[in-house]
DNA sequence: CCGCAAAACTTGACTGGTTCAAGAAAAGTG
DNA sequence: CACTTTTCTTGAACCAGTCAAGTTTTGCGG
């Protein structure tokens, strides 16, 4: 049983987008679908799982070209490199742990477009809001907080 | 006569950080007063109209020194690269261009700490949330809207 | 079922912002 | 003014991401 997108879907998903189906986009999508937020190193070794011969490339090139169509959603926190998601319709946002990297989804407290409408726009035509919320994730805290022997 | 900060503020600044007074410090400082949002390239060659002999990595050092202490405030719009700001207590977000990656500061339309709440926060410790609002600047729109001559 | 043009992938080199490391030069302290 | 620590200089290395040229596939039309 698969629990979220079948493999039918994404042949479905690519050529709604008018991209040719490629064995290796779909394991790009089914391994950006397995590993949410991950980085393009460890999409890579992902993909290779299942198509050994993959180029780095080659994942560079899909993840490019899936992020322009829509069908995943490039993150890219400050200290990061570019991280991927399957894209979903909710407008959704991210927690990043300040000291290990490690991002979480969250829906904002403002259920409907968060501050979208900026105080003063500055003229520019505004399309879309990012919130990210930066803080400490619970392995780092319960680290940080061990016995500190200072001697 | 200075807008904003002087000379003897910066050095007051940079004492209260217990951090010491240098001349290259002084200069970037004055070069992110001057040149807000700019990156650390733009910082490096402002900083040598000052104190020519500056290497690239004092400029490093320095924005590095002066993040952690919390008198500059780094940003890092996906697609450009790091760029700094003055610190400044209030909680004020960015535009970014979507085509030239131009910035501009804009106070969010829920004046107090925006959305901080996250609805689930998964455990994370939140201390911040960065809101990054995404368009097109007036100038990249006016370049795209002129008259299209397809053949 | 076969061949063709466009789109995708492979290979391999390269770029450029950022970081690392070791020594020289200042800043602050008593 | 000598001393310790921090900061700056020099120069090399790193590595995610990009470029370019050539080969392979896909999807389509005959």
């Amino acid at each position: 049983m698969d629990h979220h997108t079948t493999e039918a879907d994404f042949e479905l998903l690519l050529r709604g987008a008018d991209l040719r189906v490629t064995r290796p986009r779909l394991a790009v999508l089914r391994a950006v679908g397995r590993h949410p937020h991950a980085d393009t190193g460890s999409l890579l070794t992902a993909v290779r799982t299942e198509v050994p011969a993959v180029s780095h490339q080659a994942v560079y090139d899909v993840l490019g070209a899936l992020t322009d169509a829509g069908l995943v959603r490039r993150i890219q926190p400050a200290g990061s490199m570019a991280r991927y998601e399957l894209r979903v319709g909710d407008n959704h946002h991210h927690v990043v742990c300040r000291s290990c990297g490690a991002v979480a989804d969250v829906d904002c407290a403002v259920g409907h477009t968060p501050c979208l409408a900026a105080a003063d726009d500055h003229g520019f035509a505004i399309d879309e809001a990012e919130v990210t919320y930066w803080g400490v994730c619970p392995a780092c805290a319960a680290t940080a907080a061990l016995p500190d022997n200072r001697s």
